[in-house]
DNA sequence: CAGTGGTCTAGACCACTGA
DNA sequence: CAGTGGTCTAGACCACTGA
C-alpha cells in the first residue's frame, strides 16, 4: 500500500523524536525548508506537522518555529483488557460463572444506590471470572434494560457480560475508578481466599449520551492482576502493552 | 478570539455526537453538502472531519460516506495526579518526608533489580507522603544520576521528587503498572496501619529515548486513594475527572 | 518589522467500494 | 461505474511574536 506523503513526513519526525535523535526543545526545520526537502507543497508539510502538534509531540510557535515538546503529563493511556481474550492468550481456559441474574423494578440495592439512576428498570448480574477453573475476579453489574433490551437473551458462557456489551451496545462516554480494597467475607468465600485479601477494584459507569447504559464493579485478586499503562508525551500511547494478567497461577 | 472555521465545523459535530443528537451509525452529510452549508472550500471541511476521524469519533468510508463511530474500547485515558497539588486542592497541607537518600555505585537492591539497569550510578530515595500530617503513601525511587545530575541538589519539602522530576527532566516514554498489594510489615509501620492492609501500588519506569531516567514505586493506602479514568470512543478523554483523592481523612 | 505558522481557496486527479 | 473520500497543488492573506 502506498503511503501518503504527509504521513511519511509525520512518521519520519515521530520516529526521530521517539528514538531520541530529536530531543525535547530541539528545533525542527521551518515549513519552507521541509517543502524543499520533500518536494511538496506547504499544505502537505503543514498537515504532517499539524498531526504531530495535535498529538502533543511538537509545539509550534509563530515567528519562533517548531520544536520538540517538553512532555507534560497529566494523563496516560491505560489499556483495557478483554478478560476472556487475555486469559486465553495465556493458553489458559476462561470461564464466566453466572451467580445471579435478576430484573428489578425498584431501585438498586443500597450498596449500589449511586450506580444507575433508580428510575429505570434494570438487570442485576453477579458473576465470577475463572482461569483454568480457579476464580480470579468477581463481577457485579447493573444494566439499564431500556438501553439494552437484548441483554436478557445473551449467553455469557464464552464471553463475560462486559465483552458482550462492548460488542453489542454503542456508548459515548465512560468513567472508571480504580482502587485497592480488602475483600469482605462473601467476596473472600467466592474467591477462595482469606477475608481482607488485597484486591484491585475497578468500577465503571458507561453512558450513551445522557442515558446510563451499565455500571460494573470488578474485584480482582491483587496478586493475580495488574493494569498496565503506557504513555509518551501528553497521553500519546508510546509502545504496546503486554498482557496485564500477571500470574493467574499464583491464585 | 476568532475561531477557525474548520474548528467550528469540528466542534459542531463533536457536540452533536457527544450529546446523542447524532448516534453511533448515523450518517453525516457528504463533504460537498458541508461545503455548501458552511460556505467554504472542501479542504476546510476535510480538515474538520479528518480531526474527528483521527479522534475516533467518526468513521469515513469511500463511496459510502461518513458515519458516527461505534466505539471500540481498547484504551482509556487515566489522569495523572500531582500529589501535592491534589492534597492542597482539598484544603489540606501536603508534606513529603524524606526517609533516606543515598547514592550507590552498585546495582539496586535485589528487590528492585529490574528497575533500572544496574550499570549506571543511581540515587535511591525513600519517602513518605502526608496529608495534614497523616501519612497516606510511601515512595521508593531510583534516579539515574547521569540523566539527572541536578537531582541531588533538589529540595523536596514543598514538592515531592516526582513533581520535581516532571518539571525538570524531559522524557519520551513511560510505563506504569497498577496493582493491589497487601502492605508488608515495614510499610505498615511507616503508614501507621495493620500489616496486610490493602494498598494501591503504582510502579512507573520513565525513559528519555533509550536512557532510563527514573523508576518509582508508590504505595497508597487503599481507602485513601483512587485513580479515575475517563474516556469517550477509543480513548478520547470525554469529560473532566474530579479529584482522585477520595477520603484522606479516613486514614 | 520580518519570519513563521494558521488558515483558506478553487481547483485537480486518484482510489476505493458499494449501489 | 458513479459517488465518496484521500491527497495534493500553488498560490493567498493574515496573525502573531520575537529578534
Amino acid at each position: 500500500m502506498k503511503q501518503a506523503l504527509h504521513e511519511r513526513i509525520r512518521s519520519d519526525f515521530e520516529s526521530r523524536i521517539r528514538s531520541g535523535q530529536l530531543q525535547p526543545g530541539d528545533k525542527l526545520p521551518i515549513e519552507l525548508d521541509l517543502m524543499a526537502q520533500y518536494g511538496c507543497s506547504r499544505m502537505t508539510v503543514n498537515k504532517a506537522l499539524g498531526a504531530l502538534s495535535a498529538a502533543g509531540l511538537i509545539v509550534r510557535r509563530k515567528r519562533a518555529g517548531t520544536f520538540v515538546a517538553r512532555p507534560r503529563v497529566h494523563s496516560m493511556v491505560l489499556d483495557i483488557p478483554d478478560l476472556a481474550e487475555q486469559i486465553r492468550g495465556r493458553g489458559q481456559t476462561y470461564q464466566f460463572e453466572l451467580l445471579s441474574h435478576c430484573t428489578s423494578d425498584s431501585g438498586p440495592s443500597p450498596k449500589e444506590d449511586k450506580a444507575l439512576s433508580s428510575s429505570c428498570r434494570h438487570i442485576a448480574i453477579e458473576g465470577r471470572h475463572k482461569a483454568d477453573g480457579v476464580p480470579f475476579a468477581l463481577e457485579s453489574r447493573l444494566v439499564n434494560e431500556a438501553a439494552v433490551p437484548e441483554f436478557n437473551n445473551a449467553d455469557f458462557t464464552d464471553n463475560p457480560p462486559g465483552s458482550w456489551l462492548l460488542h453489542h451496545v454503542p456508548w459515548t462516554a465512560a468513567e472508571t475508578r480504580i482502587s485497592a480494597v480488602a475483600s469482605d467475607e462473601p467476596q473472600s468465600r467466592l474467591l477462595g481466599v482469606a477475608t481482607g485479601t488485597a484486591c484491585l477494584q475497578i468500577e465503571r459507569r458507561t453512558r450513551l449520551a445522557s442515558t446510563e447504559v451499565t455500571w460494573v464493579r470488578l474485584v480482582f485478586l491483587g496478586d493475580a492482576y495488574d493494569l498496565i499503562a503506557n504513555f509518551g508525551p501528553d497521553g500519546t500511547p508510546a509502545g504496546g502493552a503486554e498482557n496485564p494478567v500477571r500470574n493467574i497461577q499464583a491464585v
